[in-house]
Formats: C-alpha cells, structure tokens, sequence
DNA sequence: TTTGATTAGTTGTTTAACTAACTATATGCC
DNA sequence: GGCATATAGTTAGTTAAACAACTAATCAAA
C-alpha cells in the first residue's frame, strides 16, 4: 500500500470529521452548561426558522441539508419541546409550515450569542482572509459532490 | 437581531456540515455501489488497524475522535461482519488488543481506492496550496477547541 | 374526468453519537 | 496485605442519520 494513500486518509479525517464535530460538541456544551435542553441539530433547524418562519418541511430540508424522514423526527421532537407548530397550508393540503413558537422565539438570541462564541473560539487567531479561503475550499467540495 | 449573526451562522454550517457530510455521504454510495456491506464508520476505524494492528479500544477512540461507547458499539459491529477480532491482552486483562481478520485486511486496497476516488472528486479544481491552507485552518479550529 | 405521475410528509429499521452508570483490572500508598 | 484511585471497557437510554416503503394530496394529459 503506497503511503500516499494514509496521507490522502489524513486529510480525508481533516475535512470530514475532526473541526467540525469539535466545533458542534463545544456549542452543545455550551447550550447544557446554559441550561438549555436543545440538541445542536434542534438548534440547526430554529436557526433557518430564525431567518424566516413558516417555511415548509421541504425547504427546511434543502436549507439544513438533512432528508425529509430526518426533519420529520426532529421537528416531531421539537413541537414535543413546543418550540414549532406544524401548520397545514391553506393553499396545499400536502404542506405543512412550520412556525416558531413564543418560545421558539425567545431561545433566538441567547443561542446565538452561543454560537457566536463558540465561532470565536474556534478561530481564534485565524486570519480572516484563511477563514475566507477554507471557506470557499470548502464550498468548493460541495459544489463538486452536489 | 444584527445581521452579522445570520453571516457567522453561515460559516457555521459551511464548517461544521455541509462539505464534510457531502463527501461521507459520496465515499458511502460508492461503497454501496461497490456491494461492500461497510459504513464510512466502521471504515475509519479498520483505516486506522491498516496503518497498525492490535491497538486497544482507547488506542482507536483517540484515533478516530470517538468516545469509548461508541468504539465498542463499533467494535461489536465489526466483530459481527467478522472483520475484526477483540483479543485479550496478555500483559494488561483489561485490555483488548483489536486484530484484523483476513477479511478486515482484505478490505483494504478496495477501499482505500474508493476513498481516493471521493478525495479527487471533492477536491477538484482546487489547487494543492489552497487544500493545504484549508488544512491548516482545520487543524487550527481542532486545535483551539482541545 | 379519470388515470398516471409527481410531490409532501410519515413510519419502520439499522447504525451511530453522547451521557451516565456500571464492572473488572491494575496501581499506588499506607 | 488492604484500601483508595485510576484505567479499560460495557450497558442502558435518548437523539439523530440514512434508506426503503408507505399514505395523501396535487397536477397533467388523454
């Protein structure tokens, strides 16, 4: 087996796993020390909530990347912490949209504030202009699997 | 809310998910395709038991970032498949010293081919010193986050 | 208008991650 | 030797991801 093919391995464990899991277990430590009984993944879908409420089933999958049964199971265990309701359309019995709840809402600026942090510890002492780079690296990747 | 906020969650779903899912999810069609009943988990572990055999549990949880419930989980997996042997430590009885079997080791060139594959998919068009740049900046995050 | 295809969402099953609590072995100190 | 502590690994319970198979509603074309 020729060593270049560990070395491609190495890299491989860079872009796959090990910052970006790092990154995510800092944030849900953070929301636990924070009291705030919220899964990272929960958080990853209020966020796109944040930005715009009432969006369907369908485009919470396109904006998190996840397929439709992982967003069922998770808005399921959101609407259980009453933070979303499923809403049916009036225009299109098929879709539901999904709507924050007062609370919901409320968890907003706190968990930002929190990952915002987190963000910052991570990076800490990385040129913006490398942030930018990885940045559209990474993009790039994601383009050429799409 | 300041938008500054909504920017920095981008870059967090830039790092945390979506590139590094996107090339899991490829390596993982390609071993399917391939008719190789193998998650991309129990691969990053057998990769790690190429490179060297016998290593304990804790051995490859450092490896491969994981918690030991997780390697054990894993590991039963693995066992089950029968790419994998857990053999008591003469040395040490709590121990496990994890073997390859003939056909854990069999499994390797296969795989590590497809691996390549997915890395010169994901990567192409993207220059040697961006990917090392890119590296870095990963490595960074990991590294402030320890 | 009815049939066929498409779209939106759900359910079942397997694998994995994380936490906490647990057993068993080893080590260090008195 | 005996006790406290640390280390290696397992088990239990919850959450989530991926895939396949499913239901219900919509749309399009004959």
């Amino acid at each position: 087996m020729p060593n270049n093919q560990f070395k491609k391995g190495e890299l491989y464990s860079f872009i796959t796993g090990k910052a970006s899991t790092a990154i995510a277990r800092r944030l849900q430590k953070k929301f636990n020390n924070a009291g705030l009984n919220l899964t990272i993944e929960q958080w990853s879908v209020l966020y796109h909530l944040w930005k715009e409420d009432r969006k369907s089933q369908q485009e919470l999958c396109n904006a998190t990347y996840r397929d439709k049964p992982s967003i069922t199971r998770l808005l399921d265990n959101l609407e259980k912490l009453q933070l979303v309701k499923r809403v049916a359309s009036e225009d299109d019995r098929r879709i539901n949209k999904i709507c924050l709840t007062k609370q919901g809402q409320k968890l907003q600026e706190h968990t930002m504030k929190l990952a915002e942090e987190t963000l910052n510890d991570a990076l800490e002492g990385v040129p913006p202009d490398q942030i930018d780079l990885c940045k559209e690296v990474l993009q790039k990747v994601y383009d050429n699997l799409k």
